[in-house]
DNA sequence: GCCGTTTTCGGCCCGACTGTTTTCAGTCG
């Protein structure tokens, strides 16, 4: 039984003391304990309990502090009353005590080293205990005086490991940006799609899911002969070393450095490990457990009833088996998605074929390298139908933000160029500054001349939750904003968000019909897929920005509607795929509502 | 530590690969 919301208005923060941790500090609390716990060698399920929590809090669709308060975390599978009252605690005080007991005990260096590849808490343990060993430096001193050779279950080639190990750490951060991997992924997996032996082939994993950020690029194939394709794929030339081969699995470090998984399986296996490598791990328990439920056994090899095994062609078959709907891969997250498919009520979600044109593009008037014209003939070459270019605001003055006589020499342009391209439209917008106070960037006469205002925060991120939400609330209550840009302002891998209640920012939008944008640069993908969901149940309006500076890079579109696709998103969410005309009603009635 | 239509105790996924072994422990996903 659900406990029952608090209600609150919009213009509040969540919670009158403010947490002492965020939402992603709780996440690594978590992960830190269950690491602590393996290296003292505690329940291997308290451990796992630890890590999947820290798992199921990454995929929260609301915000946590509020969930705590409500108590409807409660509800989320694989949080319990222990965990729960951690979590509390570390809101409150920012650690917890049990953890901080632990960490007390355990050389800090330690955890460390769980990070470098092949060490695991038993080795890291075993080289504390008979080395002393308690630091990464530590670790590296000694594999080069041949210290670690002569211990018990280590040898030569695990000195090597440990030694190139601490080497790739230095090197490479963990994550990549989907972008990135994205290039890579489709390189290689046209390489294998030529390879004669191949039947089947898949790019699976988080990539497949679509998440912002990927760890590693797993392919799976099916084929007679997985021997041959073991050999050509640890030889590809974009391979930079080879760290595990085998019959059936594979893995290699490319020279860009992203691991890359191959696993082949036979044909009849496929649609099971295309489940199963696609996840996520949640999303595949949660699978097996409905499995299970009508006396199935599902794994990475089939699908068995009483042992015998039901064969499928294809992922769709065995949904249907299970009695589900397919579940695009994007939605396999654990957010309620079987129950949808249960009921037949997953969204029909928008796909790159049902977008119609662009909003959020900057050309040479401010800081892009592109002109109006060179823009709207690259987005006509996309086979889009419109543009709204929005260059900065005048206080932007390091991006070239356009003066009020600017502005109007761009209308002008806009207007002359809308009427060269026959049957492409360009609108005229611009992406204003929230100054500090929540105001825009013009006078509202000048405001009025746009077709569509997006409001962004470029400046004085340094805020409290409570100021830099209603800074952006008013902003979002000025009749003249379209759209809220990039709403968090976070920059992948490399900076957070500022600090804002995203769920009063949403009901704000919802109560005045603002839409909010999904900024697709593949740095930003702001808003996060985690609140689209939300944002839609309130009846908010998405729309599509990639926010390019070039030609080129509005094609980082389709990123963003890997967004939109994982925040349950149909066509008719985003705006991108409305006619130019009902843009065009869009935008003037919102400005008259 | 979590979980429960056989349940408040006793389960909790397990197979592939590596390296060090000479049949297996540790790591990984």
């Amino acid at each position: 039984m659900k406990k029952p919301h608090s209600t609150r208005s919009n213009q509040k923060p969540p919670s009158a003391k403010k947490p002492k941790a965020s939402t992603q500090e709780i996440i690594d609390i978590l992960e830190d304990m269950a690491n602590l716990l393996e290296i003292v060698g505690a329940n291997p399920f308290k451990i796992r309990a630890f890590g999947n929590a820290a798992r199921e809090l990454d995929s929260l669709p609301t915000d946590l502090p509020d969930m705590v308060a409500s108590g409807d975390l409660l509800e989320v599978p694989g949080i319990g009353k222990g965990i729960y009252g951690h979590i509390q605690e570390i809101l409150e005080t920012g650690t917890f005590t049990e953890f901080e007991e632990l960490r007390n005990k355990v050389p800090p260096g330690l955890l460390d080293m769980l990070k470098i590849p092949g060490m695991g808490p038993k080795k890291v343990k075993t080289l504390h205990d008979k080395l002393g060993i308690s630091t990464i430096a530590e670790l590296e001193q000694a594999a080069q005086d041949d210290l670690i050779s002569h211990l018990p279950g280590f040898g030569q080639r695990s000195q090597e490991r440990i030694l190139s190990g601490i080497q790739r750490i230095r090197n490479y951060s963990k994550r990549h940006l989907l972008s990135i991997v994205t290039k890579e992924a489709d390189t290689i997996y046209r390489d294998i799609c030529k390879h004669s032996d191949v039947d089947r082939a898949l790019i699976a994993g988080s990539l497949r899911r679509s998440r912002e950020t990927v760890k590693d690029i797993d392919i799976l194939v099916s084929a007679k002969r997985p021997d041959r394709i073991m050999n050509d794929f640890t030889a590809l030339t974009s391979v930079d070393s080879v760290s595990a081969k085998g019959d059936t699995k594979s893995s290699v470090v490319l020279k860009s450095g992203i691991n890359v998984d191959l696993r082949v399986v036979s044909d009849e296996e496929f649609p099971f490990a295309s489940l199963y490598f696609t996840g996520s791990k949640q999303h595949n328990t949660d699978m097996r457990g409905r499995a299970k439920k009508l006396g199935y056994k599902l794994n990475e090899y089939g699908l068995y009833k009483n042992d015998h095994p039901t064969p499928c062609k294809n992922e769709e078959e065995v949904f249907r088996k299970l009695g589900l709907d397919f579940i695009p891969p994007e939605l396999r997250e654990s957010m309620g998605e079987i129950q949808a498919a249960e009921n037949h009520t997953l969204p029909e979600l928008v796909t790159q074929q049902d977008i119609r044109g662009l909003f959020h593009v900057h050309t040479t008037y401010s800081d892009g390298t592109g002109t109006i014209n060179d823009m709207a003939q690259g987005a006509k070459k996309l086979g889009l139908q419109y543009l709204g270019v929005s260059d900065h605001s005048q206080t932007a003055v390091y991006a070239g933000g356009l003066s009020p006589a600017k502005v109007k020499e761009q209308a002008a342009e806009v207007a002359a160029i809308t009427e060269s391209l026959k049957g492409f439209t360009v609108f005229h917008g611009i992406e204003s500054d929230i100054l500090p106070d929540g105001s825009l960037d013009y006078e509202d006469d000048i405001l009025a001349m746009f077709d569509f205002v997006i409001a962004s925060v470029h400046s004085v991120f340094n805020l409290s939750e409570a100021e830099m939400t209603s800074r952006i609330i008013r902003a979002i209550e000025n009749p003249y904003t379209t759209m809220l840009g990039h709403p968090t302002g976070r920059v992948l891998l490399t900076r957070e968000g500022y600090k804002v209640y995203i769920n009063g920012i949403i009901e704000a939008c919802a109560a005045h019909d603002v839409i909010i944008e999904i900024n697709s640069h593949p740095s930003r993908l702001d808003l996060d897929w985690r609140h689209l969901k939300s944002a839609r149940e309130k009846g908010v309006r998405i729309a599509i920005g990639p926010d390019s500076h070039t030609v080129k890079g509005m094609e980082d579109f389709r990123f963003g509607v890997g967004v939109a696709r994982k925040g349950w998103l149909t066509a008719d969410d985003v705006i991108n795929t409305y006619s130019a005309d009902r843009i065009r009603q869009l935008f003037r009635s919102s400005r008259e509502g």
